[in-house]
DNA sequence: CGCGGAGTTCAGTCTTGACTGAACGTTCTG
DNA sequence: CAGAACGTTCAGTCAAGACTGAACTCCGCG
């Protein structure tokens, strides 16, 4: 039987997770659910009805990006996983590290072509010029959101920050 | 022979392209460095030794999402693809498009979990807060690139935005 | 109206990589 | 120390989807 919660788990996972293996997506929505927070692997591979081999993997790559933790409750051999609460920061230092690999890419094109006339470099100067933005601009953006974070849900957001970015 | 503008084609589109498939990405690479800018089809096929239909569904794609743009030369009958030079906006409408998406999902979630306590909901509600945020910023995020982009290159970024920012 | 070049479509092939499950190493327990 | 529970690894299977190439449509031209 499909539940909502089977539903949610896969729409999340393709949503979210885009970009990694199905099952890892799956393995952090799940995570992001469940009751308690802190799951063993068993439980997680019969929740998925997957692999022990398919958890562990995707336990090491979540890992990896920091998106899960990995622990142990004293006086339990098991190990469990659950969402650390940074879980979003780490995503952020993977945006970033994108980022600037992309600008890498671009500036390494430039030098390519670098005999060739301006306007003809021009699309590639744009590309480079707007990843390098995002690159410069991650650490305002993200101290404006540690700001924003204490305000909770109804905080007043895009308004209020519009007028001090263009004042 | 492995040129290295191939090179470079290839790792554009593995990091520029990623997530499309990968005849996608080198078609966009090789439009931003390609001379003259505008390419017919038989040219791009050429040059990647792709086929023809593979080269007609990736320029569908990629004119789908608005990466490339698709136009004639008057008295020639044969199409020419090239990059617009909104190019990127495109790129951040998808961007919006994709944390709206995953705001939704995660809104989703939170209806589904809505009868556990507070701190079990926790997570989840961090994740829907996180992306609404960007979602809220975006156009001021995106209006201020526009400020930064007549100063082209040398343009100071950064630390004269946080002073505005936090002030 | 027939021809040829340009573009599209689609059935088939092939590559990639996600997932499985069995074998293995490790660590606790009685 | 034997046994059990847990986690990892890896060879093999399988499915998804990227790419090809031939057939087809469309259009302008002679």
């Amino acid at each position: 039987m499909i539940t909502d919660e089977d539903a949610f788990i896969e729409e999340a996972a393709r949503v979210i997770g885009a970009g990694m293996p199905p099952m890892a997506g799956r393995m952090w929505a799940f995570l992001a659910i469940c009751e308690p927070p802190e799951q063993t692997a068993a439980e997680i591979a019969t929740r998925l009805r997957a692999s022990r081999g398919s958890v562990s993997g995707m336990a090491r790559l979540l890992e990896q990006v920091g998106l899960i933790r990995r622990s142990r409750r004293p006086g339990d051999r098991r190990e469990v996983f659950s969402i650390p609460p940074d879980n979003l920061h780490r995503l952020m230092e993977i945006a970033v590290f994108r980022l600037r690999q992309t600008r890498e890419v671009a500036e390494a094109g430039l030098g390519l072509i670098a005999d060739r006339p301006p306007e003809s470099r021009a699309r590639l100067r744009e590309i480079r010029d707007f990843y390098g933005f995002f690159e410069r601009e991650w650490p305002a953006i993200l101290a404006r959101m540690h700001e924003t974070e204490q305000g909770a849900d109804a905080a007043g957001g895009i308004g209020a920050r519009k007028e001090a970015a263009t004042a």
